[in-house]
DNA sequence: TCACTCGTTGTTAGCGTTAACACGACTTGA
DNA sequence: TCAAGTCGTGTTAACGCTAACAACGAGTGA
């Protein structure tokens, strides 16, 4: 299969001299030019095969200055979220036809999101794909100078650049309505890190719905995504006698929160009701089954190459933003409050 | 910034110009030549400056025939495991100065993990890294005749490729032998699919402690690392009465084998032991607490890496094998068995 | 018949870098 | 003092591809 050792990997100019043809023909066969004679392009291709011709990616990038590659900036993708959205991206970028390069930040201080996309600059992508949840991430992304055709998936709303995101609002609000429609007095809530979008998208979804519906929003507590600080709020939260039910910002606190519940005796969903977030693929076997609100990973990453590749190709400039809604899933965390709590 | 629009990027011959000297002095700074007059190149690196010339890695690829690109091949990093490798290998490519370009498959079929390589050679990578967990991927690994150099995580005895893995066999022994030592009788399993190395290797520690206990190892339930899988093996054996410790082949497994538990009443760790394994983030808040083995994944992309780079750079030929022990972690799942069970 | 177009192919000139070699100015040792 | 190094630098030629243009024969319309 070409690779007969010792022997060096064939190049267009050998193609040529075994189709007896100039190597320009061969690039044209190769590029699909329309001006090339069948018979002609039958005989380039018969000579490539049988030399197991490849054609050299590096040096058609040299010339053509694309490299087809795009670039995926990312905040720990050991995180389900995280790891969904770039599992999502590189499936759509390379049935683009593109290659994905990727770095994955251990904390992400703005200088880690520039020094990330100089890197990727200079590895000559044609495109980036920020996945930026934190604030800063995003404030850094907005004053960056972009040389670089990029975009943001949950990226705030600053800046240049194109987003992507989960409407996070109305997620909040599904999963607090829920809890209302059941009959709760209110909702409580324990809420991701402040500087995160989401947390902050979250946490105004449920404000709101409480709001509307002319309720008292209660304190939230303030959590770090960690199944363990979801078991420290959750253990604040058996300590009062008036919780009735509990909008977590995610399923690993939701975790924590019945954690701490089953601990302390307090049963779910017949003193308290629990409704997470992201609808992970362990959340349907917790104890109880947790309802949550599921966000679509995939198509999050999908619209973002979309909308990269429209950049791309068809050179739109102006700035997109997509938004994919949330979607509620019941399971069997949530009840109709007890009668005499 | 450099930046100007409509002005093109500033190349090598810009800032020979610039410093007065000839572009080949430039290329020496930059690969830090040692002869140069330090005088000289603090003029070049001034101008470097001045122009915010930065050296285009493709062209430089062109002619050294090495991209600094190493590729990855994984198994749907939505996983865990596959996600916490990836990561490891991430962060260990980029400190050693190389990017990663990533593939990853829905399906490990053979043609899949072959086409993967393919296209990363085409992109011209230096070097490889597949994460081929099932038999099958390994076996193709072994089979195809590899261009490029390429390493395994946790891919098998065949073939010439090095292979970095966790020791599954430690594992599934440590998970018995510790069950065994709690004093009872005998260890049920849930494995996972068949054709997974990881599966056969911690049936194998599984099999192993039992028979030099000289105990009886009963058939193992097969599952298919879902927690669904777990929860349907988990309700069989709640229907056994003679089941008083399980094995089970991962964390999210388990968490179906106590959902199940739970609602049949069975207690944790009161009537039935249970011992997971890959200690994932969730395990510690499960109800119970679950008792794990934990793998460092982290270890496994990063000694992946050193092995590859090794490869490379240093031109070692022979094959190697590194294996990362796993540890134990006790939680709260496991106890003495039950007096009359 | 001639001028013109069109389809097909070949030739030449880059893309921006590093490798290989050439060359002068110094040193060094006999 | 001269042959033989070193050192610092410049010149030239690749790397393997595409873009731009040139060339040539065949068809077309006047």
């Amino acid at each position: 299969m070409g690779s007969r050792l010792g022997r060096r990997l064939p190049v267009m100019a050998d193609v040529a001299r075994e189709a007896g043809v100039s190597h320009q023909t061969v690039s044209r066969v190769l590029n699909d030019h329309p001006n090339v004679r069948s018979e002609t392009r039958a005989r380039v291709l018969q000579a490539i095969d049988k030399l197991g011709y490849r054609r050299n990616l590096v040096a058609r990038a040299l010339v053509t200055k694309r490299s087809r590659t795009l670039g995926v900036v990312s905040f720990d993708t050991t995180l389900y979220g995280p790891a969904s959205t770039v599992y999502g991206i590189e499936q759509a970028a390379r049935s683009a036809g593109y290659f994905v390069s990727i770095v994955s930040l251990k904390s992400i201080d703005p200088a880690g999101v520039r020094d990330a996309l100089d890197y990727l600059a200079d590895q000559g992508v044609d495109g980036v794909v920020v996945v930026a949840p934190q604030r800063s991430a995003a404030r850094a992304l907005a004053d960056l100078p972009l040389a670089i055709p990029t975009v943001a998936v949950e990226g705030g709303q600053a800046g240049e650049v194109s987003v992507v995101s989960v409407d996070q609002v109305a997620g909040g609000r599904l999963a607090t309505e829920h809890l209302l429609s059941l009959g709760h007095e209110t909702v409580w809530h324990v809420s991701g890190p402040s500087d995160w979008l989401e947390a902050e998208g979250r946490v105004a979804g449920w404000r709101a719905a409480l709001e509307q519906a002319g309720r008292e929003a209660p304190q939230p507590l303030a959590g770090d995504w960690s199944p363990r600080s979801g078991y420290e709020a959750g253990r604040s939260l058996a300590r009062m006698t008036d919780v009735t039910a509990v909008f977590v910002a995610n399923d690993q606190m939701a975790l924590g929160v019945l954690r701490a519940f089953t601990e302390q005796g307090v049963s779910v969903p017949g003193q308290v009701s629990v409704v997470g977030f992201d609808d992970i693929p362990e959340s349907a076997y917790f104890s109880p089954p947790l309802t949550t609100i599921s966000q679509d990973f995939d198509a999050v990453g999908r619209h973002s190459i979309e909308v990269l590749v429209r950049r791309l190709e068809d050179g739109l400039q102006e700035r997109e933003r997509l938004v994919v809604p949330p979607a509620f899933v019941r399971r069997a965390s949530t009840a109709r409050p007890p009668e005499g709590r």
